[in-house]
DNA sequence: TATTGTTATACTCTATAACTATA
DNA sequence: TATAGTTATAGAGTATAACAATA
C-alpha cells in the first residue's frame, strides 16, 4: 500500500525559482551598474510613466521611502526625470530615452537567461505558468505589480 | 491593430506570489516562536532524518554557518537531536516527537493560509501551478528541495 | 489635520573569513 | 591537506520614526 505524498509547502517550490531569477536580475542590472530594485523602479517608470513616488513605489511593493535614494541616483544618471505637478507636494516620474534604452537592454539580456532557466520546460508549460502566476499574484497583491 | 502586450520579467510575477507565501511561513512559524528558517530545517529533518549538518543546509539551499545557530535552538527545545556518527566530524540530525508535533501543526496551519490565499484558483489550476513550480525549482536547482 | 517627499537611525539578515577537531 | 562544524565580524538590506512642505 502506498502511502500518498507529504503535501509541500508552496514556498518550498516558489523559493528556488525565486531565488534564480532574482539572481538573474541582479546580474542584468548590474551590467549597468543597477541595482535590482532601481532597475524595478526604471521599469515601472518606462511603462507607466506620470505616476508619482508614492504610487510608483507601492506598485512594486516598494518603500516610499527607499525609493528616495534609488530615485536620485536614477535622475543624476539623466534615466528620468522628477516634475512637480499640480500638487506640489509630489513629483511625477518620467523616463528619458536613455532609461528607455537601458530598460530595454537590461529587460533583453533578463529574457534571454530566462529561457535558458526553463529551457527544458515545454514552450506551452512556459506560458501556462506564466498565466498562472500572474492569477496567484494578482490574488496576492489584489492587483498586479507586473508590466 | 492591437499593439501585443510586453513581455513581462518573471520575477514580476514570482516576487508578489513569494512574498505573500513568505509571509504565511513566517506567521505561521512565529506562533511556535521559530523563524521561517528554523521551522524549514525542523521540515528537512522531520521528512529526510539522518542527514549531517551541511546536506541538510544545501538541500535547503541554506548556510552552514547560519544553520548552526538555528540548530542550537531547536535542540535546546527538544524538537531535533544531534548525533555524531561514524565520522566524528560531523552530526547527524534526528527530529523527536515533539519536533514532528511541532512541524505537522505548523504545516497545517499554512496549509490552511495557503488554500484561503488561492481560494479563487480552481483546483485544477491550483495543482497545475504546483507541478509547474516544481518542475521550474528542479531546473533552478538542479534538485527539489520541496518536501 | 492629512499627505508627499525626505532624512536619520536602529535592526535584521546575509556573506565572508577564520578557527577547531577530526579525517 | 581537506572537510564538518563553529564563531566572529563587517556589510547589505530593511523597517520605523520623525521632519518639512504642501494640501
Amino acid at each position: 500500500m502506498a502511502t500518498s505524498a507529504p503535501r509541500p509547502d508552496l514556498l518550498g517550490l516558489v523559493f528556488p525559482l525565486a531565488r534564480a531569477l532574482r539572481r538573474i536580475e541582479d546580474d542584468a542590472a548590474e551590467r549597468h551598474q543597477l541595482s535590482m530594485w532601481q532597475y524595478a523602479v526604471l521599469s515601472v517608470v518606462a511603462f507607466r510613466p506620470g505616476m508619482n513616488q508614492l504610487a510608483t513605489a507601492e506598485l512594486l511593493g516598494y518603500s516610499r521611502n527607499r525609493i528616495v535614494a534609488d530615485l536620485d541616483l536614477l535622475e543624476q544618471r539623466g534615466l528620468l526625470t522628477r516634475r512637480s505637478g499640480s500638487d506640489r507636494r509630489s513629483n511625477t516620474l518620467w523616463i528619458t530615452e536613455d532609461g528607455s534604452a537601458v530598460v530595454a537592454q537590461v529587460q533583453r539580456r533578463i529574457h534571454v537567461a530566462e529561457d535558458e532557466l526553463l529551457a527544458d520546460m515545454p514552450a506551452a508549460d512556459r506560458r501556462e505558468l506564466q498565466r498562472l502566476l500572474a492569477s496567484a499574484a494578482t490574488m496576492a497583491t489584489g492587483t498586479t505589480a507586473a508590466d
